[in-house]
DNA sequence: TTTTCACATATTGTCGACAATCGGAGTTTC
DNA sequence: GAAACTCCGATTGTCGACAATATGTGAAAA
């Protein structure tokens, strides 16, 4: 099981990046508790860097921690999620606003491109479904670089985004909704480049308020077989 | 130079927070390099507890850290709260919106009385300014819990909202936006009031658009005044 | 039988010391 | 004289051990 993403930096950042992975991959279940002397050892490091990444974790909420009583992995339930699409919904309505203001010709067709790999990636095969899932969030990520809004940014891609990338592997098993998402993306380009920043922003808020419906309807199903 | 806000918790939590006040109230100069020894010295803690409140601090964007090189004050320069002050406007914007129908009636009065509090404040001098201002936050910060969303409270809340605080004390000497400011405020809670959950986030926005306004125009004559 | 208390264990919080790495002063060379 | 190299000091990164606190078990009393 060793890491793929370059491991680099301190042994705090790489504990910050394993255990990050093992909690969006849905390896270490929500809400199980987290021994530092138990992690450390399996890194082959002290307990100190692992403590730093638990509090790293714990910024980018990934990890829950209580004084004295440890850290547990977050617990993904449904007004958590709920909350998290709604900021999400405004947080990259506006970025597509301003993104359709400030992308270049050049990156706005480089998305496009990236749509026409996705497509393809459908075409060829339904399974690998988690990997188009993956590059869903590409799309997204690149227009919020487009908003040149280093905050935004910063939102979006590092601290929403692992608690994004951990839903989807947790409902990704019985989603077929990439054909409509595909859709909607195209039309996202299409306000883009015809630099339409209010149409832009309503595509963007319709389809995460899609993407948020449907999830609801999964987590719903699960809650009903979960009774 | 006894902090007065509850100093328990762990070691670690007590140096994110005397640490966050000294950046904060600008004790601690913007840029200036954070030495770990040094700290943990005159806070008469070991480093260990140090180094995870300076993570905690990098989470809450009140530090950068690189490593092998130290960690620095953020330095907070027009860009950087242009940014803020976009995403605050998109978010707080939605805070209000959802508040308009998420908030008790008690809720909405105890706004109304927490903004006479803040008049007679100001009626009484124009010296303290800066108390009304953490008034102001707090005022921000009920409308935040008004959502009842969670991520957006903590985002408001536990990490702009420093970020925020900094800017207030770093331009507070000569702010005069008190008036005006407290006006707009009776609007968004008039509006509140009338559950007009549209016309209070148009009203938020605006708000914040102008503390930009005021808060550019004073930046752009410090950089006038240093060249 | 249930509740409560006390103790033993496990886990977290903290410290001091050591190793690795970076920045800068001084020197050497072109 | 300027540029590059080398070495030294300082600072960060890491580890292991100890202290403080919480958790769980068992026994004793109601």
């Amino acid at each position: 099981m060793l890491s793929s993403p370059a491991e680099q930096g301190t042994l705090a950042d790489i504990a910050t990046r394993r255990l990050a992975h093992s909690i969006v991959t849905g390896e270490l279940a929500q809400g199980q508790k987290l021994n530092e002397a138990e992690l450390a050892e399996s890194f082959g490091m002290g307990r100190g860097p692992l403590r730093e990444a638990l509090r790293h974790l714990e910024g980018m909420r990934l990890v829950n921690r209580i004084p004295n009583a440890g850290a547990r992995v977050v617990v993904l339930d449904r007004k958590t999620l709920s909350d998290l699409y709604a900021v999400r919904e405004a947080l990259e309505g506006m970025a597509c606003r301003i993104a359709a203001s400030q992308m270049s010709d050049e990156e706005i067709a480089q998305l496009g491109k990236l749509l026409d790999q996705h497509e393809a990636q459908i075409k060829k095969q339904g399974g690998k479904v988690y990997s188009q899932k993956e590059g869903d969030l590409d799309f997204h990520y690149q227009i919020a670089r487009g908003s040149r809004n280093q905050m935004l940014m910063d939102l979006l891609g590092s601290e929403q985004y692992q608690l994004l990338r951990m839903c989807r592997y947790r409902t990704s098993r019985n989603a077929e909704r990439t054909g409509p998402a595909l859709q909607q993306h195209r039309q996202i380009v299409e306000a883009l480049a015809q630099r339409d920043g209010e149409l832009a922003e309503m595509l963007m808020r319709r389809h995460i308020r899609g993407a948020w419906h449907s999830i609801s309807e999964m987590i719903a199903k699960e809650e009903e077989e979960a009774a």
